[in-house]
RNA sequence: GGGAGCGUAGCCCAACUGGAAGAGGCGCCGGCCUCAGAUGCCGGAGGUUGCCGGUUCGACUCCGGCCGCUCCUACCA
């Protein structure tokens, strides 16, 4: 093909072309300019795990759509891109390959780079930061200092998965069905004294300003709900006989005191103090170092079977002093919630019912059905607390009564005679950040035998990691350094150690946002520069952060505000939220050759289906066992990157792909079915270019008298605008390419060069041009240029649709009888239901299937449909 | 175990949130173009809306119960 050849579209020339005069432009780099509205749109940072994948792009992608849109609305758009670098599989590839976890990294981030620059987003690249870059964590340890400072952070101790042969904390993920997945040794649970950021304290707060999130996605709100877990309860002590000195009662707290004279048996944590006291009897230490087998993770606490073991210790029912129940250590009791102990009432809990059954304890019905109610059998009877029940054995309440009105009673039954007392608790727990492990920003904190824990001064910021770390060694490896954690205590001078654990990677990814509006300054950030640019208008990220990353997120910019390192609005820091559904992928295995039990995972290239069907390995040909179609992750393998369709069809292709089909939100299962119909698209809308262009009037020229095949295109040139720009601003981006397609095919069918016509093409043909360039900005802008246009896209408004020409002026509606479709009428589009529900009856068809009966009613919906009743 | 979501043509999905089951794409079939293929153009078939029940003049849409799949579950990010 000759550079002169215009009867192809020629992705792999435009592409570099554009983006090369974009960056000329400097069009992306965001500068504050009070004279616009601001627009700051953020995408979720990616991990730097190796190569971008299908994942990584369909949520660019979107943010660019959004992005390049604004931009043509005339705002001052922030589009920045980082990295989000610490995390532990750095340390994997280190002890997998030999390679350090800071060299994997950086080669990784170049890498990953180098493939999303190809893809032409309106990224602005010199706000680019990576957490693992000191210049980005020396100010992370600002932030901690300043928040240890300002009373939200505070040290105590937690439990940890610990692997006893390897000598270190492994995080769930490397607990394999209670097992180190590198030692194969039994996980314990173990404690240690831990940095914690204290964000139980502002669970109400949080809770509170849920309401005003209404830009975000009900199902997040109310998962965050679920997750900040408030309840109203009532915490009391039961007295105990034959506990251990020290244990006279046991505290407990339910939110169902209305059930307590269903009581048949009280539990505690295997982590409860009166547990631990009892293991001088060796039948309970086997019993509790069995349950601390099970890790740490709520998952495989809960999966696992109910089991208890009956202490022998007793508890004296508050209500009845000859009453006593048994109390036993149980394996699902949470020492984390509430009190980590419980009482037990079968009849209306699932897991005490079966907890019940299984060691023969009693099962007594408080309330049943306030109608026909009848007694527990295999099932518990848990209605919704807002039901009328009748209680058998409730307390200080009318016989009809709710869940929640008898919960009212008991507790101000319970208050009055100073038994115990109401308590709102949240299941939200303290946020744990400390992290035994090496590729994480230190915590400024030196310890001394004197002093205590002494924070760092921020002159001496940032504590570097050290970089000779033996990443193999058993244990962990900063706190192995023979130097590193050696120093002298800043405030006595005596000789002391630093902190050798470092920050979960959450923190990192909790403030990163706030540091985009200033990323080289030498503060956390710069007040100008955050009071311009905060809040992030559209945040863009997967679901799966749904509760964690963005429940740290508000915290950390409350913290921030609170130690002024942000603006009083900027406290919820993000205004809308979209979250994109993940690309799955099937998953492929093949048993490890030393460890059958293990699995080997491949990747979707490395796979092929044999002749009869089956997945096998390309190269060597053995059977492959094809798993569930589930994320795409590194982890897994069942990652797709970009590379091949890009280089075999340019980025705009991959982009429109994306784009396609799909809405947004939802999950897609990636295939690469439809490619080369994105690829066919551009090349279609070329050639009506092209081939249009000769008859084509100048560009401006002011529209003819036009007939009405020229108004019909028009009409839908301007419906075109007022859609794509409903749905670009809805995230339904599917939508807005389908509307597209729909112009393109009317463009295709117009052939005729009359002025009129013509005029209408041009005008489509741009419309097009303008409406596509948010998602194939390369392919727009080099039909723009073809249009004959000077000033680029990228800096050209948004088209406004004309109102009165995209209006039909008949619409068509369906009439049905009895619900069934039987005809169709003509109506001006301002027809008064009269007229409508008369011309309806005159039809003849409704005549007919009404078979001289008189309508019994009439249903007239103004613009939709008649639904004439018989 | 708990929390959240999803399910429409062979496939991906629309259906203005209760109003004609079909906008758009992939694939498939037929025709045209071609020496042939690719590209391209024109046309077509394809349905118990996962299942059962309820509300309604009317249900893909709302309610209840099942089935299947996915995400999160505090040390994967």
């Amino acid at each position: 093909m000759s550079a002169s050849d215009t009867s192809r579209y020629d992705a792999q020339a435009a592409e570099p072309k554009w983006q090369k005069i974009w960056d000329d432009l400097g069009v992306f780099e965001a500068r504050r300019d009070e004279s616009k509205p601001k627009y700051y749109v953020l995408e979720m940072f990616p991990y730097p795990s190796g190569r971008i994948h299908i994942g990584h792009v369909r949520n660019y992608v979107m943010g660019d759509v959004i992005a390049r849109y604004k931009m043509a609305r005339g705002f001052n758009v922030l589009h920045p891109m980082g990295w989000d670098a610490f995390g532990l599989p750095a340390e994997n590839a280190a002890i997998e390959k030999g390679i350090h976890p800071g060299d994997w990294t950086y080669e990784n981030i170049r890498v990953m780079k180098g493939q999303l620059r190809p893809m032409g987003l309106s990224l602005d690249w010199s706000r680019e930061l990576a957490t693992c870059d000191p210049e980005y964590y020396a100010q992370q340890q600002a932030l901690f200092l300043d928040m240890l400072e300002a009373g939200y952070v505070t040290r105590k101790s937690s439990v940890v998965n610990w692997d006893p042969v390897e000598n270190t904390v492994l995080a769930n993920e490397q607990v394999i069905d209670g097992k180190g997945w590198r030692s194969g040794a039994p996980v314990e649970r173990r404690e240690l004294t831990q940095w914690f950021f204290k964000i139980s304290d502002m669970a109400e707060e949080l809770l509170d300003a849920i309401d005003g999130l209404e830009k975000w996605p009900d199902k997040v709100r109310l998962m965050q709900r679920n997750w900040i877990g408030k309840s109203r309860g009532l915490q009391f002590p039961f007295k105990l006989i034959g506990a251990p000195e020290g244990f006279g009662e046991l505290e407990v707290y339910t939110t169902r005191p209305d059930t307590l004279l269903g009581a048949s048996f009280g539990a505690i944590s295997p982590d409860h103090p009166l547990a631990k006291a009892l293991e001088t009897n060796p039948e309970v230490r086997a019993f509790n170092e069995e349950c601390r087998r099970l890790g740490t993770s709520e998952e495989a606490i809960e999966k696992a079977e109910k089991k208890g073991f009956d202490t022998g210790v007793r508890m004296v029912h508050p209500m009845d002093p000859d009453w006593t129940l048994p109390v036993y250590i149980a394996n699902f009791i949470l020492m984390d919630y509430g009190t980590g102990a419980i009482f037990g009432c079968p009849a209306h809990d699932q897991r005490d019912l079966d907890f019940a059954r299984k060691y023969g304890l009693p099962v007594i019905d408080t309330f049943v059905a306030a109608e026909g109610g009848e007694p527990v059998g295999d099932e518990a009877y848990t209605p919704p607390k807002t039901e009328k029940v009748r209680y058998v054995k409730g307390f200080d309440v009318p016989e009809i009564a709710t869940g929640e009105e008898a919960i009212d009673a008991a507790i101000a039954y319970f208050e009055q005679r100073g038994l115990g007392q109401g308590v709102t608790k949240y299941r939200l727990r303290d946020w744990g950040m400390s992290r035994q492990r090496y590729w994480g920003c230190p915590i400024p904190i030196i310890h001394c035998d004197r002093c205590g824990p002494v924070p760092v001064p921020k002159e001496e910021l940032p504590v570097v990691l050290p970089r000779d770390v033996d990443l193999g060694a058993k244990g962990n490896p900063i706190a192995l350094h023979p130097t590193w954690s050696k120093v002298d205590c800043p405030k006595c001078g005596a000789a002391a150690r630093r902190e050798t654990d470092t920050m979960d990677t959450f923190v990192d990814s909790s403030w990163y946002f706030a540091r985009y509006t200033a990323p080289r300054a030498k503060t956390p950030t710069v007040p100008e520069e955050a009071d311009y640019w905060m809040n992030v208008d559209q945040y863009i990220g997967g679901i799966e952060h749904a509760i964690l990353h963005l429940l740290y997120s508000r915290f950390f910019a409350r913290a921030m505000q609170g130690t002024g390192h942000l603006p009083e609005k900027a406290k919820e820091p993000f205004n809308a939220l979209f979250t994109q559904g993940m690309v799955v992928h099937e998953t492929y295995s093949t048993p490890h050759p030393d460890d059958p039990e293990r699995e080997v995972w491949h990747f979707p290239e490395e796979v092929t289906r044999g002749e009869d069907g089956s997945v096998v390995l390309r190269d060597s040909g053995r059977p492959v066992t094809v798993g569930p179609v589930i994320k795409m992750s590194k982890s897994k393998k069942n990652v797709v990157d970009p590379d091949d369709i890009v280089a075999s069809f340019g980025a705009d292709t991959a982009r429109w792909l994306m784009l396609s089909d799909s809405p947004p939100e939802r999950d897609v299962e990636w295939t690469t079915a439809g490619v080369e119909g994105a690829a066919r698209l551009l090349q279609r809308v070329w050639r009506i270019l092209e081939t249009a262009l000769p008859v084509l009037p100048a560009p401006g020229t002011p529209a003819p008298a036009c007939g009405d095949e020229a108004t019909a295109l028009r009409r839908l040139a301007h419906k075109t605008i007022q859609n794509v720009t409903r749905d670009i601003e809805g995230f339904a981006f599917n939508k807005a390419v389908a509307h597209i397609y729909e112009l393109v095919n009317a463009l295709a069918k117009s052939s005729s060069e009359a002025p009129d016509m013509a005029f209408a093409r041009r005008e489509a043909l741009e419309i097009v041009a303008q409406m596509a360039n948010p998602m194939i900005p390369h392919f727009a802008e080099e039909m723009w240029e073809r249009l004959g246009h000077e000033t680029p896209l990228v800096q050209t408004a948004w088209p406004e649709a004309d109102l009165a020409l995209a209006q039909d002026d008949v619409i068509v509606l369906p009439i049905q009888v009895n619900g069934k479709k039987r005809g169709e009428i003509s109506v001006p589009k301002d027809a008064s239901n009269e007229d409508v529900e008369e011309r309806a009856l005159a039809q003849e068809s409704v005549i007919r299937f009404l078979e001289g009966k008189a309508p019994r009613k009439v249903i007239v919906v103004p613009g939709r449909i008649v639904n004439v009743v018989v």
